[in-house]
DNA sequence: CTGAAAGCGCTTACAG
DNA sequence: CTGAAAGCGCTTACAG
């Protein structure tokens, strides 16, 4: 258990603990006998540095830190699983934390992840504006906002405009003869919570739709919030033709209580969600979503991050979402290829009404 | 951005070092003068230990990693999930590894964590004998295997028991009329990929039928493998009745080329899963499963690996895994609870035909 | 090219 | 109850 140290290295190898650590290290200048020598013994005793007293003295641990909202949500799984492909690619590892939409869990682990000293820190905020973050920004931690961000930190954002997709989801709702949208919308402290309310309402507008309170449900991202907002819907006395989910898990709430009351989509109401997962291909019916580009998104932070910690300029990245239309909200669509490739769909043709 | 130290606490305190670490370590006797000053000054300063320094010179990181075979299995991810919570509910933080199903990926992970001297380690192997992690094993590191395990290895193991449930399948199966049962395995080299073929096997010869090679597929656990799988049942001169998945994501590729072919499910063929998720319910149509208690199986390995490093013995765990009938293998399931419910299903009887 | 020595930020016997 | 000092396992100027 006495795990082998780098003294017995330098001892077996017959040089100093210095030359040693030089030669682990590709630093400078290290004979090629003495070389030879450390990297054998290195070899024979199975010796592996111990990290922890290395990020000590060097003050760096080559770790990031990735704090998302909520791991059972496909989204983020996928975007913590490019993420950390990524890292591994620049030589980082990730520290992941699960907000699991709660901004006490969320705090606590950045509270972690900056007690281990990571190098930097990814975050998808689960509130508005978490003075910890706030504090850790303006105090100098490289971070960078995936997804969601907070507004006023001077942190760069790398995120999906979905805004495009949004105005073609409209569109094609309007094609299809739905006039009675609504939306169940991410909490009102998350940027994509509000922003996917914002771009509905003025894509509504275009066509001269109007998005009442009535239409609005109050979800916070989670399947149950996704299922009491449709029920609310659904008792409405003009209950709407169209139920959007701001995210992939409303969505499933969404279905659970159409289903719930013996109703069918898309022909007593029709649904969409943002975030598009490889099961909408094969739900009763398929589901229309907006796609995001996830691998694409989970990259990019992580070279802004990297970027922002190794001295150069991080950039902000916004890349676009797009449409991908399925059945569920009334036209048969043409047959799909399997689940890795979902069909780039031509969105409905847009023009004022 | 030279963050804030133990000497400054010290300092702005006006005792040594040694008393904060006292206080800050609850450490016996410390005049409740000095701990007042003390916490003050921690508080003004917004001191916090740095757990680099703390942890090498305790020789303990309150950290345990936990490598798992997929990310993408909501399988693995709400394991993930519920290990995290226990852990967090013990004072330990979680470092997950994500193998994606291959074992130099896994290995590497766990030299990461193993050099990050973490307290113990969580692993569901994706291979059937890491050389790695047998020697950490041998080496004395505090070792769990969940889910899957390598036999040999002087570890206790948390798992869930599927044969009940697979006999129970197979009952449900042969009461609807089908005789030919067909499975994609995961990869021969886990536990998980070789035992749920011979629970089948077993249960089909309790019924008097066979499993001939060319109804047992070779998968990987991942989508496309069922994918494949399933075209080449397909392809066969006399194809299955039913095709039996060992896991969700491969049920998920072979309706993708249930789909692909303009067949439907169950008319032309039936299918069931190993390992239940939220979408099932959903599918067209909803998905006869077997659904492990996953939530209790990450909270035992938990309490399991903190036995072993607390000095406690620790305990291996089985627990039962369940049929949830529902359509897809031709039968009309009654109306089932919403997501977080799925209902109880009381299996076909079984009596030897 | 190489080694002795200081120091990273803590904790913990050892004295007092 | 409290402090001075050693030491955890590394890295890195500083000399040579």
């Amino acid at each position: 258990m006495a795990s082998v140290g780098i003294k017995d290295v330098a001892a077996r190898a017959g040089v100093s603990v210095a030359t040693v650590s030089r030669v682990l290290n590709a630093h400078a200048s290290v004979s090629p006998a003495a070389r030879a020598r450390v990297l054998d013994a290195v070899a024979e005793l199975g010796y592996r540095p111990n990290t922890l007293a290395r990020s000590l003295r060097t003050d760096q641990t080559r770790t990031l830190g990735l704090v998302i909202s909520d791991v059972l949500n496909p989204y983020f799984t996928e975007l913590a699983r490019s993420v950390e492909e990524e890292a591994r690619a620049l030589g980082y590892s990730i520290i992941f934390g699960n907000a699991d939409e709660r901004p006490e869990v969320q705090d606590h682990h950045i509270r972690t992840l900056l007690d281990r000293r990571i190098d930097g820190l990814l975050v998808s905020p689960a509130d508005g504006g978490s003075a910890l973050v706030l504090d850790a920004a303006r105090a100098g931690t490289p971070m960078v906002f995936v997804d969601r961000w907070i507004p006023g930190a001077d942190v760069p954002v790398v995120r999906a405009d979905g805004r495009g997709a949004v105005r073609d989801l409209v569109a094609h709702l309007y094609a299809l003869g739905h006039r009675r949208l609504a939306i169940i919308a991410g909490p009102a402290a998350t940027t994509t919570g509000s922003e996917r309310v914002e771009a509905f309402r003025d894509a509504l507008a275009e066509y001269g739709l109007d998005l009442p309170a009535a239409y609005v449900g109050q979800g916070d991202f989670q399947a149950a919030s996704g299922r009491r907002a449709t029920e609310r819907f659904l008792d409405l006395p003009t209950p709407p033709d169209v139920v959007f989910a701001a995210d992939n898990l409303m969505a499933l709430g969404a279905l659970d209580a159409v289903r719930a009351r013996g109703l069918r989509v898309p022909h007593d109401i029709a649904l969409a969600a943002f975030d598009d997962i490889p099961w909408f291909v094969h739900t009763d019916p398929p589901i229309t979503a907006i796609a995001q580009p996830t691998g694409e998104l989970g990259r990019a932070a992580v070279r802004a991050l990297a970027d922002r910690i190794e001295g150069r300029t991080p950039q902000s990245v916004t890349l676009p979402a797009r449409l991908v239309v399925r059945r569920s909200c009334g036209e048969a669509a043409p047959p799909e290829a399997p689940t890795e490739a979902p069909t780039e769909e031509t969105p409905a043709g847009r023009s004022t009404p």
